[in-house]
DNA sequence: GTGAAAGCGCTAACAA
DNA sequence: TTGTTAGCGCTTTCAC
C-alpha cells in the first residue's frame, strides 16, 4: 500500500552527487552548476521524490512571517475580528513547524494600509520570510509587489491581485455567487414585487463591494423588481439617504453588501421601530448582530468565512515555506446564507 | 515570542533519569515502576513538555487505521460518498506521519455494518491501531466497544454512542439546528399556511433521521402549518403514500430529511411534472441533484458537510494516534442551507 | 526497571 | 562548485 518513500540519499546516490548537492538543487540555491542542477532536477521528478517535511523542519531555520491587517475596531471591527482571529488560531499551530508570527494591528484605515507595509519593508525587510495581508489599493499592490520581489511569499485576502506573481497569491470569496444567493433568498422571502428593494450598496471604490452589489442588482433586476441604490459605507454616510427612503417609500426587502452597513441599518431600523415586516438581507456574521437575529430585524446574512479565510492563508503559507509550494494558486471560498437557525454556529 | 521549547533532554536531566524512561513515563509502557513514572509525569506537567511530532515521526513505527463504511452504491450513494470522499482526501495527507490507511467498503448496509466489524476483529485485530467507522444500531456498538477495549482508537461519523470511552469519539451533525433550519426556511418560502406540508421522515431506527424530522415537525407547527407524515426510506417505501398525497392533498411544501428520499422526491416529481409550485426542501448535496436545482424542483437542502466529517475524522485520528491525546472530545458540526446559487460549490 | 546508543531524513555550516 | 559532517528531538532496540 505505502510504496517506501525516496529520500535524498537516493537521489544523491542515482545521480552521483552528494546530499548537499541535491539540497541545493531542490531548493534553488546558488553554489551549484545549471548542469547539474537540471540533471539533480529530472531524476527529482523521474523519482517523485518529496522532501519529507518532519525531517526537514528538524533542522531548518526559522521562518517568521507578518500579518498586516487593521486592527478590529470601530466600524472595522465586524470584517476584520473574523480574520484576525482565523489568522491567529490557525498560526498557533505553525510553531510546531518552525513558522512564527508577528501580528500589526494597523491603525491606519484600508486604504492606507501601504502606509504600513511601508514602515514595515523599511524596518525589518531582512528578518521576513512571508506576508500576510490585504490588498485594495494600488498603492498597496505596488508595496506588494516589492516585497515579492525580495523574495517573500505573499498571501493576500479578500484581494484582486492581477500581477502574474509566483510569490503572491490570494484568497477571495465568490462576490458573483454572494449576489446571486442574496438574491434568490430574497425572492423566496418576497415572492411578489409589490414595493420596492433598498440596495446599500457600499464603497465603490472596493472591487468586492462592487462586484457584489452588481450582481445582487442584476439578479433582482431579472426577478422584476425596483431597486433603491444608496451608496456609502458606514452610518455617517448612509444614515440620511436611507431614513427619507423609509419614510417616504414602500421598501419591502433591504440588503446590504457588507458588513457595517449590515449593522448600521439593522440599529436604524431598531430605533425606528421598523422591520419587522421588511425582508432584510445582510452580509457578513458577528456578535453584534445576534440581538437584530433574536428580534427578527435581520433575517439572513451572506456569509464570507472570514475566519476560513485566515486559516486558509496560514496554511497557504505553510506551503509556500514549507513544501516549497511555489504555483500561484488563488483559493475562492464559497459564500453561505445563514438565518436565525444557524448563524451562531459562525460566530 | 517562542519560549525555548522544553525537550525530552531536559525532563530526563530534571528528574535524573535517562530519555527512555522519561518516554515510557509520557507513553504509558511498561518497564517502568509507578514510582518514576509519577514523578517523571509531574515534572512534565510542569515545564508544560509537548512531545515534538516532527522528531517522533521520524522514528517511530508505522500506524495502521482501518476505515469500515458501505460502499457509495445504489441509494447509499448520496450519503457516502461525500463521506468517502472527505475520509479518502484528508488521508492523503496522512501519509507523512506515517499513518496509513486501509479502506474498507462494506456491501453490507448500514444496519449490518456489525458483520464487517466482526470480520475485521477476527482477521486483523493486532495490526490495527485506529477505526473509523458509522454506527447506528447496538450491535455495532458492542463491537465498537471490544475494539476499543483492545486498544484501538476510534471514531465515528454521524453517530450517537454514549459509553464513556476515552478511545472513542463522534463526528456528528447538529440534527436539532437542522429540523429547525428547514423548518425557518419554508416558512420564509411560503409565508402562509395555505395548504398542507409534506414531510418524509425517513427511517425511524436512524437517530439522526429521528431527530431531524422531529424537530422540522415541532418548528414548522410553531409556524402554524399542517403536516402529512410519510414514513419509508427510500423510494420503494414511499413511493405509493406520496403519490396518493400529491394527488389528492393540496401540497405547497415538501420536506425529506434524508438523501436518498431527497432524490426519490425530486423523481418522481419530474415524472409527474409537479414541483414547480411546490416549495421543495431536502437534505445533503450531491450530483446528481444538479438538474433539479436547475430546473427548479428543488429549491434548497440542508447540507451536513459530509466531506467535512470525513477529513475530520481523519484529522481526530492524527491528533490520537500521535500526540497522544486521550480526551475524548466530540465535533458538532453545524448546517448550512444551500441553493441554486451555491450548491455547486459543495459538491 | 533502567540506561545507552543508533539512527530516522534532512539542513546548514564548514571544508575542500 | 561540490563534498563532508554534526546534529535537530525523538523512538526503538539491546544491554545491563
Amino acid at each position: 500500500m505505502s510504496k517506501k518513500k525516496v529520500t535524498l540519499k537516493e537521489i544523491a546516490q542515482r545521480t552521483g552527487v552528494s546530499l548537499g548537492t541535491v539540497h541545493r538543487a531542490i531548493y534553488g540555491k546558488s553554489g551549484i552548476s545549471e548542469e547539474t542542477r537540471k540533471r539533480i532536477l529530472e531524476e527529482v521528478e523521474r523519482s517523485n521524490y518529496q522532501v519529507d517535511e518532519a525531517a526537514s523542519v528538524l533542522k531548518r531555520s526559522a521562518k517568521r512571517v507578518v500579518v498586516v491587517l487593521p486592527k478590529a475596531q470601530k466600524e472595522d471591527r465586524f470584517y476584520f475580528r473574523g480574520l484576525w482571529r482565523g489568522i491567529r488560531q490557525a498560526a498557533q499551530g505553525m510553531e510546531q513547524y518552525k513558522i512564527y508570527f508577528q501580528f500589526i494591528e494597523s491603525d491606519y484605515p484600508l486604504s492606507q494600509m501601504y502606509k504600513e507595509l511601508e514602515r514595515v519593508y523599511d524596518e525589518q525587510l531582512e528578518e521576513i520570510n512571508g506576508l500576510i495581508t490585504i490588498a485594495d489599493s494600488e498603492k498597496t499592490n505596488v508595496w506588494i509587489g516589492r516585497f515579492a520581489k525580495r523574495g517573500v511569499s505573499t498571501v493576500l485576502l479578500s484581494s484582486y491581485y492581477e500581477e502574474e506573481n509566483q510569490l503572491v497569491s490570494c484568497i477571495k470569496v465568490d462576490h458573483k455567487r454572494c449576489g446571486a444567493l442574496a438574491a434568490e433568498f430574497m425572492n423566496y422571502g418576497l415572492k411578489k414585487p409589490e414595493g420596492k428593494i433598498m440596495m446599500l450598496c457600499g464603497d465603490n471604490q472596493l472591487y468586492s463591494n462592487r462586484i457584489y452589489a452588481l450582481n445582487f442588482e442584476k439578479e433582482m433586476e431579472n426577478y422584476g423588481y425596483d431597486i433603491l441604490k444608496v451608496e456609502g459605507f458606514g452610518r455617517d454616510e448612509i444614515e440620511e439617504v436611507c431614513s427619507s427612503y423609509l419614510e417616504t417609500e414602500k421598501i419591502q426587502g433591504i440588503f446590504m453588501s457588507n458588513a457595517r452597513n449590515t449593522y448600521s441599518i439593522c440599529k436604524m431600523l431598531e430605533e425606528k421601530k421598523m422591520g419587522k415586516d421588511i425582508l432584510v438581507v445582510g452580509t457578513d456574521v458577528y456578535e453584534e448582530l445576534a440581538p437584530y437575529f433574536e428580534q427578527g430585524i435581520v433575517n439572513a446574512v451572506i456569509c464570507q468565512y472570514h475566519w476560513d479565510q485566515g486559516s486558509h492563508a496560514v496554511q497557504k503559507m505553510h506551503e509556500y515555506l514549507s513544501r516549497g509550494v511555489r504555483e500561484q494558486q488563488d483559493k475562492t471560498l464559497p459564500p453561505v446564507l445563514l438565518m436565525k437557525s444557524n448563524f451562531e454556529c459562525f460566530l
